[in-house]
RNA sequence: GGGCGGAUAGUUCAGCGGUAGAACGCUUGCCUUACAAGCAAGAAGUCGCAGGUUCGAAUCCUGUUUCGCCCA
């Protein structure tokens, strides 16, 4: 045999490039539809193409790798379908951007050109994002990589807008929208984000028109005045109740508008009066329904004051609210200005003031989707974790509006809407009309308006398949299996893939949704340009290597989905791990020839030794830990368990001990196959969440076309234990932990090998004296003694009853001793006075379970046990 | 205004009815032939505060303080 020789230190930069070379070429990523296999199946939340991998890509995208590898591995027909979202506002913005740089404009360019320049761009630069996700070591089916402005995903997309308008759930309608007048375009009720803001709260005086005086209203725009349609107060207002009916004049506007009543207004804001201005308000809308108001308008799309504005026409509307105000204080109708904080809505893509314009737009009716898709989720088919975004989830689907879709931009899926130029008929259909079917001319144009981005996404788990063809993909395929993605998004596209799967597919679109924290920098501030906190994840890829990356983000992720903080040390400490790894294949490999060793017969249990089993027994309960958290999807636990086995329990002990049968031919091929069983296995339990090492490693002791990433997880209930066994080579780790601790207290050189003695039980002393060298070899002792000489001097310790003994030297800290003594019999009372306490009460004798009482009784017999040794050390010394 | 979440070791977080756990940091001692990106040993917490339920509460209930998020 040729031992395999490895650097000191896993360089993953070596490797890393090499390996993801090497699934593509054996198109190990790849699915397809097999019935002998369960499929398992995670649709990717398609990145923007104008994306750039971020922090929280790496989460999420790490997640779902590490579920897709482990249910891969685990022999499930697993497939993570990859794409790409067209992501209109977003990359409009940035093709007109550099078309401005040009000295271009889209208007300039026309529509199909325009159009044409965005492909282009997003052949040249689009998608760069996805080659970012190959370094994450994303297996991907890339194969079957989708993008939403594809031409399948189009017929998609008109399909069901066909659909819904068929149904009656598609209606198009002059209503208030929130309007962006940067990105020029309505936009949905949650792509507003609103924010307290400073303003004031201006008292303005309308006089009535017959002369009687005037009533006063407080408003925070004062100039939407120009639009007013009303004066509106409560009805059971007792203030108020004689004005109503009477007409006021608009001050600035020199208009006449009555006095209603209407239950919208709020008896305490304010003077209890208000301006109902239809056109420019939400609410005031509603009521100008109500009351059949007019809904003129003063602010344009372009976000200046129109020509209804009069003399404000073509101020912005910051201009037009400095100059009404002096105006109408000039006018001496302004009776006080007040200092307040309101809410003010902002566009979540840009940034700006939204202003809420009536405009023709279409509307999804979304009641009756939003009530399937709650009852849904109650009845447990859509399973939400962490569950305390159930209630997020629930909570926007019974109080939900209708969804304006309707975006003015050119980039994205036109609505397919047609009119006939001719006769008017309205024609909504998949295929692009030539003829109106109505009176046959010929005349016909596509409405301009393209959908909001998220009505396409919403189709993403069926419509990525070959819906609405019924593909093989989609039979086999659909429903998909789990979901993982930020909590951001759990309107905008979780709760509507839903309400779509139940619609099209008349069946969830995923069982499980995964929610993950958010990303936050150290101190736990929100990752923000402005703050310039972000960490860039391929910038700690080429520091640390992917895998570190990645076994920081699982291991720092919880169950309860809490915010992620990443810092340099957990990286490093990821990184030390995955190089403890690497060093603990280099010891097995030095010594042993997996490949061979495994090829052979497993040893017979007689053949291993008590450490052998004791491995053996661990690495089972670890395959059972780990695949039980995996199983729930809580990869931060199972990262943890994976963790503590493969440093704690294979390197720190079983590597240690197995030195000493490796020198001894008789024992050896034991040994030799028990460290690359678990070597083996070890890396099997990892591969999902450090792929590239485990690859590299088994590269390294297989070579050819052997991949880990297609071997099959370990399965504890295949593993034989030795229970006793482990037991007892538990007690003699407690006891080699207990010399290590006498010698470090009492500041013995640890490279001074002592004598030890060990006086205790007959069995205890018996596995001690049975398993000596490996004890003394690990224990780093000279010699284990069982009877102590009377004519020797000894320094005391106690492991549980049994007493640990050595030999000391002539200037030996015998008041230090007395001291250290002292204080463990302190504790030991303590200790002891509370277990009686609790044992000589009766109610819990009576009431705690019986297996509580035994463990404390058994307990407190230990605790005596020591208390008597530890005293008489104390006694002996005195 | 409504809702949700956090408050546990110096730090970041697990635990969520049976005598407090991890990682990192810290202290002490070690270049022990896989690893100094390491080894061994150790210190460190009246589990935000106040009540209550229980034989028993970090864990359940009520109130409260405080920080954060979402919705209006």
């Amino acid at each position: 045999m040729t031992p395999i020789e490895l650097d000191p230190l896993y360089e993953a930069k070596k490797h890393e490039e090499q390996i993801y070379d090497l699934w593509l070429s054996q198109a190990a990523f790849h699915s397809e539809p097999n019935p002998d296999r369960t499929p398992f199946v995670v649709m990717m939340p398609p990145p923007n193409i104008t994306g750039y991998l971020h922090m929280g890509h790496a989460l999420n995208m790490t997640l779902q790798d590490i579920a897709v590898r482990y249910k891969r591995m685990k022999g499930f027909e697993a497939l993570w379908l990859p794409g790409m979202d067209h992501a209109g506002i977003a990359t409009q913005a940035v093709v007109e951007r550099q078309i401005k740089e040009q000295g271009l404009t889209k208007e300039g360019l026309g529509r199909d050109e325009f159009v044409r320049r965005i492909w282009e761009w997003k052949e040249k630069y689009g998608g760069i994002i996805l080659s970012q996700l190959k370094k994450l070591g994303v297996s991907a089916d890339w194969d079957r990589l989708r993008f939403t402005l594809d031409e399948p995903y189009e017929r998609a997309v008109k399909t069901a807008f066909v659909h819904y308008y068929e149904k009656g759930l598609l209606y198009k309608g002059q209503r208030i929208t929130n309007w962006c007048p940067h990105c020029h375009t309505a936009i949905s009720d949650i792509e507003v984000t609103y924010a307290n803001e400073k303003g004031h709260l201006w008292y303005v005086r309308y006089p009535f028109a017959d002369g009687s005086g005037f009533v006063t209203i407080a408003t925070t725009r004062p100039e939407t005045i120009l639009a007013d349609a009303a004066v509106a107060v409560n009805p059971t207002d007792p203030r108020y109740t004689n004005i109503v009916g009477k007409e006021v004049i608009v001050p600035a506007a020199n208009r006449t508008i009555p006095v209603i009543a209407d239950e919208a207004v709020l008896l305490d804001f304010g003077t209890g009066a208000l301006k109902i201005t239809p056109g420019h308000d939400p609410t005031d809308f509603e009521v100008g329904r109500r009351n059949n108001l007019s809904n003129m308008a003063v602010i344009g799309l372009d976000g200046l004051m129109n020509e209804n504005a009069l003399h404000y026409k073509d101020m912005t509307v910051t201009q037009a609210r400095e100059k009404i105000v002096t105006e109408i204080d000039a006018l001496g109708l302004l009776e006080k200005v007040d200092n307040y904080e309101h809410s003010v809505g902002h566009c979540s893509r840009c940034g700006s003031i939204i202003e809420p314009i009536v405009t023709d737009q279409w509307y999804l009716r979304m009641k009756d989707l939003a009530t399937r898709a709650l009852e849904t989720e109650r009845q447990g088919k859509v399973e939400v974790l962490p569950v305390k975004w159930r209630k997020v989830y629930e909570s926007w689907l019974e109080n939900i509006n209708d969804w304006c879709v309707s975006r003015q931009l050119w980039w994205g899926h036109r609505i397919p809407v047609y009119h006939c130029e001719d006769c008017g008929e309205v024609i909504v259909s998949v295929v692009d009309p030539h003829v109106c079917p109505k009176c046959g001319g010929s005349h016909i144009t596509q409405e301009n308006d393209v959908l909001d981005t998220w009505f396409s996404s919403a189709l993403w788990p069926f419509a990525t398949l070959g819906w609405p063809e019924q593909t093989a993909s989609l039979t086999y395929y659909y429903p998909t299996s789990l979901l993982i993605t930020g909590y951001d998004i759990i309107f905008f596209w979780v709760a509507r893939m839903v309400m779509s799967g139940l619609e099209f597919m008349n069946n969830v679109p995923f069982h499980t949704v995964f929610i993950t924290g958010l990303i936050r920098d150290e101190q736990g501030r929100k990752m923000s340009k402005s703050l310039k906190n972000q960490l860039d994840p391929l910038d700690l890829i080429s520091t640390y290597g992917t895998d570190a990356l990645r076994f920081t983000m699982a291991s720092l992720s919880t169950y309860g989905g809490q915010d992620i903080l990443p810092s340099d040390q957990k990286l490093l400490s990821s990184r030390n791990f995955i190089n403890k790894l690497w060093n603990a294949t280099r010891f097995v490999v030095a010594g042993v020839d997996v490949k061979e060793a495994l090829a052979g017969p497993r040893p017979s249990d007689d053949q291993l030794g008590l450490f052998d089993r004791w491995i053996l027994t661990r690495l089972a309960d670890a395959t059972r830990d780990v695949t039980a958290k995996m199983d729930i999807y809580d990869f931060g636990e199972a990262s943890h368990r994976v963790y503590e086995f493969v440093w704690g329990d294979f390197c720190d002990w079983y590597i240690e001990l197995s030195k000493i049968p490796l020198r001894d031919e008789a024992k050896a091929p034991a040994t030799r196959w028990v460290l690359a069983y678990v070597l083996e296995n070890t890396l099997r339990l990892l591969h999902p969440f450090i792929p590239f090492v485990t690859e590299t490693i088994t590269q390294q002791l297989y070579g050819g076309d052997h991949l880990i990433m297609t071997a099959a997880y370990p399965e504890a209930d295949g593993m034989v234990t030795y229970e006793g066994d482990a037991t007892q080579a538990d007690f003699l780790i407690g006891f080699i932990k207990a010399v290590r601790n006498l010698k470090a207290v009492f500041h013995l050189p640890p490279t001074e090998k002592q004598s030890v003695v060990a006086v205790g039980s007959e069995s205890d002393i018996a596995a001690i004296t049975a398993n000596a060298e490996a004890v003394k070899f690990v224990g780093r002792f000279a010699d284990i003694g069982t009877e102590l000489d009377p004519a020797q001097r000894y320094i005391k310790g106690a492991y549980g009853a049994m007493q640990v003994m050595l030999l000391a030297k002539s200037d030996f800290d015998y008041e230090g001793e007395l001291k250290v003594l002292g204080s463990k019999l302190e504790l030991l009372h303590a200790d002891i006075a509370k277990l009686e306490a609790r044992l000589s009460n009766q109610d819990f004798l009576a009431r705690a379970p019986a297996e509580v009482v035994d463990k404390d009784t058994q307990k407190l017999e230990d605790l005596k046990a020591e208390e008597r040794l530890v005293g008489a050390f104390l006694e002996g010394q005195a």
